[in-house]
DNA sequence: CCAAAACTCCGTACGCCATACGGATTAACC
DNA sequence: GGTTAATCCGTATGGCGTACGGAGTTTTGG
């Protein structure tokens, strides 16, 4: 599995397809192809397939052209990736609505983002340092602010509060995601792989060392979440303590 | 950058490696190599260069022998990199040690981590669901758990309170990492790379949205950390607060 | 002492990747 | 109608993991 980078192309031609030119120019044949629908079709073919099977010439392919006509619309596939994690981030909504304070706020984001990296698992595989500056990841960052404005802390913290948030949401969603995806190329789930690996396990000569609180503690963990629900519990759990702690950061600033 | 997956490869060669099989076949010629200095070459390509310099070729050439040779010592590049992984977290160091309690405890665990993520920084590109089931992963599992041994958790909690510690240290480490990361291969610090973009984004049309928060809070929070110390100030701000949220939970319990 | 077996070493080959380069074609402008 | 700009794309490069099978080397069994 390929991770990308994101702000990995030229910034000038990834700003150019972020915010739109709606310049036409005249000369030349018809285009057959727009940047949105070849942004629209990789989007689809990373949904379905991952990251992997996202090639310049899969998607040629998949819009009927050959591969290098691409790089007509979009100058490479960096870019093109950058273009395409805005879009997702789009789809995030605002946690304006949400009553209940800034405790509900902040779970709204945290959920919507922990969703959001479930139907576009692709995202996990694109490390999002420098992220693309378009209109999506501007608003994203706009209204996680907002969910915690006027209740006292700083502005830094404000900032560390949301990179705390989300960050987590993207942790335990990569969890969640890798689990899944595990489950899919090895054709066991987790518990399969674990009754498989128990009788290996047992031929094994430890070296006369034994492991008391992994097995007590393993086996209820094991046998509480299978791993159809864990990711989940760990996600919920992570999240309840992380929100107890900024309760108590406030609750200093009051 | 390629990301690779623990427990891809046979799980009965994998064991085989992990804890060592010390039968000495006789027939044939002398062995040049040994699987232990594979494993070690392995390790530091992948320290110096990354893991995408991590190649069977490369491998073979550091060690003066022809490609397809390594084969006869390790299954292939999965099992290969289950053992790195082993190997490395066996550099971990239990907290038993550490004087001040549980919070103590889980902060040297907490920082340890990061420490090994930035020796290692190849280890974030190794998605380790179905981590290698070697002494080390052993070991570290064991020794997380009785950093809060007997402070009043369910053996679930406990279990749910390592899995966070040493989840957000690696994703805050993820974060630091892919930082110094976009920097060498970019050639700029995050200030230069947010100064070139700044008369860029100025000429961009935001149909007519403004981002008030956004302006304020993101000054404020890039003049405070430049890209040197701002992952690490998210590390602290984060732990801080994910511990105060352990101690609410600590707390109902006594 | 010799043949068979076991083991090491490795040359070759396959399919797939992003994209540099430059040529052929097409449409609009002067 | 000639010039210019734009689209479309054929070809080629170097690197990847590893399947396959052959050649060389050492020990074992008779």
């Amino acid at each position: 599995m390929t991770t990308e980078y994101s702000g990995g192309g030229d910034p000038r031609r990834s700003l150019e397809l972020l915010w739109g030119v709606p310049e036409r120019p005249k000369r030349g044949p018809k285009p057959k192809l727009t940047a949105e629908r070849i942004v629209r079709t990789a989007i689809a073919v990373a949904d379905a397939d991952g990251l992997d099977a996202l090639s310049m010439r899969r998607i040629a392919d998949e819009l009927g052209v050959a591969p290098m006509s691409i790089y007509t619309y979009v100058p490479g596939k960096a870019e093109l990736i950058d273009v395409m994690l805005d879009r997702a981030f789009a789809e995030l909504t605002p946690a304006d609505g949400v009553t209940g304070g800034w405790r509900a706020k902040l779970e709204h984001i945290a959920r919507d983002n922990w969703d959001l990296f479930h139907r576009h698992p692709w995202l996990l595989h694109v490390a999002a340092v420098r992220p693309p500056m378009g209109p999506a990841v501007f608003g994203k960052y706009e209204f996680e602010l907002r969910a915690i404005d006027g209740i006292g802390l700083t502005d830094l913290e404000m900032d560390s509060v949301v990179a705390l948030v989300t960050g987590f949401a993207e942790s335990s969603a990569r969890v969640s995601v890798n689990a899944a995806e595990a489950e899919r190329r090895s054709g066991m789930t987790d518990a399969q792989w674990w009754e498989a690996l128990v009788p290996l396990l047992e031929q094994i000569d430890t070296g006369g060392k034994d492991y008391p609180l992994s097995s007590r503690v393993g086996e209820v963990a094991g046998r509480e979440h299978n791993a159809a629900v864990g990711p989940a519990h760990a996600f919920e759990f992570g999240l309840a303590r992380i929100l107890d702690g900024i309760q108590t950061l406030v609750d200093t600033r009051a």
